[in-house]
DNA sequence: TACTGACCTA
């Protein structure tokens, strides 16, 4: 820099003031970039030092800006501090400062000690003021607010009217938030979303969906803001709602994270699980980088499929991109293997985690309980005790599933004795119905109807289709046919409840009312579901239906299968063939006779792997009593662990004995 | 005179 040469001594003070302006454009021009804390002390010590510039208002809002980007509001907050004067704008700047540093009691007090001062609050200060009372549901100090913002008529302004529509939204008073929305002249797309998170953030979900609909209607295009306000009103609604929330991501800009994850969320909290792969691995092609939420939404509908080669490649993901530990993802990657049938891998993610949940425990309990391993369960649930977590409702449901599982009784009861007397939790259905599925299985059939009858609400139909299946069990027609006859009013449609007092009655030679129940489905229209078995192959899934011959490697399929049969016929398998099946109709002897769709897929995944490595398959039925001796074989033979995953448990098969201890 | 702004994922 040129020294600057003085030659008229009265020109001296505004050469002084020129110097100075040029250092105070310099600083501002620095201090409007957000610069790193480095460089901001540096600047603030210049501006301490200089006579002109220490007490200069508008250099202090900068730098009180500038820390506040920097996350420093207690340094913002003594430069604050040290102005003499405090006028509206630079309260505002230091009560957004703790506002967006999540400093909301600090910034409330600030506000109110301001107002104390005589400052007066204006069209800055309302929105920020606002989301304090909105973060810390501050319903009381949030009406005040709306007062002050009525008697500067600034209550309709579009940022107030948003702040005070979230506000209210936060607080739960919908009417009042209702209100300001439609008594406000011009809204846009916040005033929307605002409404909207309202709704659906206290389960008003139908007014949610009604406000969307709504500014469509008026021209006001959603965005991702929109599709994260409703995200709370998509889990388990109408079909129409999922199309119209697929229809607003579709016509939205694909950029935000936020957009993709309620949307995979949304498919998968409805059952939709191959929508939510297929939209993941769309945004995996060209969409931003999957986050820990995309991660923890995407997991359990690839467990639901049994979509392991994708599972893993997550996995992978996970370690290399995200940030680790994250108890939801860690919890939903462990939920993934455990659904897929790897409980190695499930327990390795699980002994891995730093810190662990009440969820993270009953993930791995039952996942053990769902294959029998009833021991393993119940160390677990100790392992937890022991470390001080406290089991929650669903921690009793696994473990109580656990020990119905593996045919553990007693240790059933005396978990439930304590759930409620130690635990004092309240059972839940799901309790009373692990407990009659506990009891049936067990052969206490009339223990189990008593619980029935006394149970404190009304029984669903699980509580009664666990009652029936233990009738199937331990062939007992009388409480068969009173179970029966209530899952008739409760699911009329479900086949499989008609096929098993069907099969009940057959058990017992009681033909006439066999044909009775085969009629009544014919009359209903009821079909039973055709059990189809499903094995993934390298990013495919391969479907297979009993007596299926539509395979382009079918003629091998067969040929493999008898060789297979015979070799297990030599170690002693007998092909188990249903007392039953006399008095069968023509038709469903041929049913009954035909290969079942999980031999196929077990010898096609054979066929299409190396040796030794392990065969998973998903069943939409329960797995029978002849195919459940035959993969026993099999895995001997073969020495392959085969793992079959059926409608509610699995079967994992190694050396020709079945995890399940043939108690399923 | 100067200060940005708000809604939201599990």
């Amino acid at each position: 820099m040129k020294p600057i040469t003085i030659r008229d001594p009265t020109k001296l003070s505004s050469h002084i003031s020129t110097a100075a302006k040029n250092t105070e454009a310099l600083i501002i021009q620095a201090l409007d970039k957000i610069p790193d804390m480095k460089t901001l002390n540096k600047l603030h010590s210049r501006i301490i030092s200089h006579p002109n510039l220490h007490s200069d208002t508008s250099l202090a809002i900068k730098l009180m800006r500038a820390y506040s980007a920097c996350g420093k509001p207690d340094i913002t907050r003594k430069v604050f501090d040290r102005m003499p004067q405090r006028n509206n704008v630079i309260c505002n700047v230091m009560i957004r400062s703790y506002v967006n540093n999540n400093y909301y009691r600090e910034a409330i007090m600030t506000y109110k000690n301001a107002l104390a001062s005589g400052v007066n609050p204006d069209h800055y200060t309302f929105p920020c003021i606002l989301k304090a009372c909105s973060s810390m549901t501050d319903s009381r100090l949030g009406l005040q607010i709306h007062c002050s913002a009525v008697k500067k008529l600034l209550h309709r302004a579009l940022f107030t009217g948003n702040g005070l529509i979230a506000m209210y939204g936060k607080c739960g008073n919908l009417v009042k938030a209702r209100q300001v929305f439609d008594e406000m002249p011009v809204k846009d797309i916040v005033s929307f979303n605002s409404m909207v998170a309202g709704y659906s953030q206290n389960g008003r979900f139908d007014e949610a969906f009604e406000v969307c609909k709504e500014m469509v209607s008026l021209g006001v295009k959603p965005n991702p803001g929109t599709m994260a306000s409703l995200s709370p009103a998509v889990n388990n609604t109408t079909f129409e709602n999922v199309t119209f929330v697929k229809n607003i991501f579709l016509d939205m800009p694909k950029d935000e994270i936020v957009a993709w994850n309620v949307m995979i969320a949304m498919y998968s909290n409805n059952s939709m699980s191959s929508d939510a792969i297929n939209l993941y691995t769309q945004m995996e092609a060209c969409g931003p980088e999957p986050d820990a939420i995309t991660i923890a939404s995407v997991l359990p509908p690839c467990g639901d499929l049994s979509a392991l080669s994708l599972g893993k490649r997550i996995h992978k993901y996970v370690e290399t991109k995200l940030s680790l530990p994250d108890l939801a993802v860690e919890n939903a990657l462990i939920d993934m293997y455990a659904k897929c049938g790897c409980l190695k891998d499930a327990r390795k993610v699980f002994d891995k985690m730093i810190a662990k949940d009440v969820v993270s425990w009953t993930s791995m309990i039952s996942a053990y309980g769902r294959s029998g391993k009833g021991r393993e369960a119940k160390e677990l649930f100790s392992r937890m005790r022991a470390f001080g977590i406290y089991p929650d409702s669903i921690a009793f449901v696994s473990i109580l599933s656990a020990c119905s599982h593996a045919g553990l009784l007693d240790e059933g009861r005396n978990y439930y004795e304590s759930m409620t007397a130690e635990f004092k939790l309240v059972p839940r259905l799901e309790h009373f119905t692990c407990m009659v599925d506990l009891l049936g299985r067990a052969g206490r059939i009339d223990e189990a109807y008593n619980r029935i009858k006394n149970m404190p609400m009304e029984p669903n139909d699980r509580v009664w289709g666990a009652l029936l299946s233990a009738c199937h069990v331990y062939n007992n027609v009388d409480i068969g046919v009173i179970a029966a006859d209530r899952l008739f009013e409760l699911a009329p449609h479900q086949s499989g409840y008609y096929v098993l007092l069907s099969n009940i009655y057959a058990k017992a030679g009681r033909w006439k009312d066999v044909d009775l129940i085969r009629s009544i489905m014919k009359e209903k229209r009821i079909k039973k579901i055709p059990g189809v078995s499903n094995v993934e192959m390298g990013d495919r899934v391969h479907t297979f239906l009993a007596g299926d011959r539509s395979h382009p490697q079918t003629d091998e399929i067969y040929l493999e299968l008898d060789v297979l049969l015979g070799r297990i016929k030599e170690i002693g398998y007998i092909p188990k063939v249903d007392g039953s099946l006399h008095d069968v109709e023509a038709e469903e002897k041929e049913n009954l006779l035909v290969v079942h769709s999980e031999k196929l897929a077990i010898v096609f995944a054979m066929i299409n792997s190396e040796p030794g490595v392990q065969i998973r398959i998903t069943k939409n039925l329960r797995v029978c009593e002849d195919c459940h001796v035959a993969i026993k074989f099999i895995s001997k033979v073969t020495e392959r662990e085969i793992v079959v995953r059926d409608t509610n448990r699995y079967h994992h098969f190694e050396n020709g004995i079945c995890s399940c201890g043939d108690y399923w």
